[in-house]
DNA sequence: TCTGGGGTCCTAGGACCC
DNA sequence: TCTGGGGTCCTAGGACCC
């Protein structure tokens, strides 16, 4: 039997915020974005929820709700750098830790008894050191798995601890909205809703074969979800084991929907871009490119081409999510958001032939170069020829880095 | 009141191969 | 001389999570 801990920190990006600003505590408070602004809450403060703010929610209806809240940017490095802080608090109380997102961590207790007592007392250090080390808050799940602790510890939100005992998890399931379980979401609810099934505890009474017919292979999942014996795929595995990222995406949604090649074109050559030099940063090379374009009236499509060799270059990803676009594009139509993004990552190059090789090989210097001067001086430094307006194409293979007047032979 | 950006996983059909 | 049957790869879409 194991002791699994879910730690959840507390408005997590608020609560951040504030230690940066502490006139923030106790008033309602937005991140995300501007009030008017296209976009979505990331984090509502506590005060600003009990105006029915939350996350997920259009800035611009938040503000409708709540017009005397302060709203701010986000700062993604703030939040990583406090990220690493709870990490290393974690691992004070053990070494089997998994950040599951930037706020919020599996942690396996089992035995550690002897270390830190009974599993409330461990909690309760847990809770102290937080606050004391990081200054914030988090809630704490205890239970034997992690679909139950994660469940627990958005019972014991804020700041509070709940301990699932061993042989309670159907009963303390059982009274709880389906919409708890990690995996149900708005639709899943909805269809559940339909079927007369409204709390877990309904779920669970359900027979096996009839949830297997409505929803496949899912309602299997769920139906072992519903008695907490957590046997859904994502949650499988030792905590800590290490999973290999499978992709890397960039997406930017316009201000104002726009129909201008130009800026179209430019936009999505900075995404890929953005793609290829994170590639590098981690030393891995894509196969399969990516587009994601979604119309003025919101309707998204996504188009995909796999390369025979898998690359990290700009020149390449650039020329096939043109390609991509250019024969998806309704041309004319508004568009509302562009993505690019990679997958199929491998650690090294397939097979290449010498000749492309060495080129290549040349190519990812220069850009390699190009990504510490940017590190250092900042993006605006670097400018690459087809991230500029209206100059998007034939300049990118003439000028692939973009550093003025010196373009790497190739 | 219009709906971000970064991800993961699942389904399903067609191509292709044995 | 109607339409077997896996297995795997590729693509598109969608649900869901933070």
């Amino acid at each position: 039997m194991r002791t699994i801990f879910h730690v959840d920190m507390d408005a997590f990006f608020v609560s951040v915020e504030e230690l940066f600003q502490p006139g923030l505590k106790g008033k309602a408070v937005v991140v995300g974005g501007q009030k008017d602004q296209r976009g979505v809450v990331s984090a509502a403060s506590y005060e600003a929820r009990k105006f029915g703010v939350h996350s997920a929610m259009p800035l611009r209806t938040a503000s409708a709700l709540c017009p005397h809240a302060i709203f701010l940017d986000g700062h993604p490095d703030r939040y990583r750098d406090y990220s690493h802080k709870v990490h290393h608090v974690l691992t004070q109380f053990s070494p089997l830790v998994e950040m599951a997102s930037v706020d919020e961590a599996y942690m396996d207790l089992t035995g550690g008894e002897r270390l830190h007592g009974p599993a409330m007392r461990a909690a309760h250090a847990l809770h102290e050191t937080m606050k004391r080390t990081t200054g914030l808050n988090c809630s704490i799940g205890i239970a034997t798995s992690r679909m139950v602790a994660k469940v627990a510890s958005d019972q014991a939100k804020p700041n509070g601890v709940l301990w699932v005992q061993a042989g309670s998890e159907a009963r303390f399931l059982a009274p709880l909205e389906v919409r708890k379980i990690p995996g149900v979401g708005k639709v899943t609810e909805k269809r559940l809703r339909e079927i007369g099934i409204r709390k877990v505890g309904d779920l669970a009474g359900l027979d096996e074969d009839f949830l297997a017919r409505r929803f496949g292979q899912w309602g299997l999942a769920l139906a072992g979800k519903a008695r907490g014996t957590d046997a859904g795929a994502w949650f499988a595995g030792q905590v800590g084991d290490h999973q290999d990222q499978k992709s890397i995406s960039h997406e930017h949604t316009f201000d104002v929907d726009t129909s201008d090649p130009a800026l179209l074109e430019s936009t999505l050559a900075r995404l890929a871009e953005k793609v290829a030099r994170r590639l590098r940063e981690q030393g891995f090379f894509g196969r399969t490119i990516h587009l994601k374009l979604r119309y003025k009236d919101f309707s998204t499509y996504t188009r995909a081409h796999t390369l025979a060799e898998p690359t990290q270059l700009d020149q390449e990803l650039i020329a096939e999510i043109r390609q991509l676009f250019r024969n998806t594009w309704k041309r004319g139509s508004a568009i509302r958001l562009l993505g690019a993004s990679v997958s199929g990552m491998q650690e090294a190059e397939g097979q290449l032939n010498l000749l492309d090789g060495e080129r290549k090989a040349k190519a990812r210097k220069a850009l390699t170069a190009a990504d510490k001067i940017r590190d250092r001086f900042g993006e605006k430094m670097v400018k690459l020829a087809s991230g500029m307006q209206g100059d998007f194409g034939e300049r990118v293979h003439e000028n692939p880095v973009g550093l003025p007047g010196k373009a790497p032979k190739q």
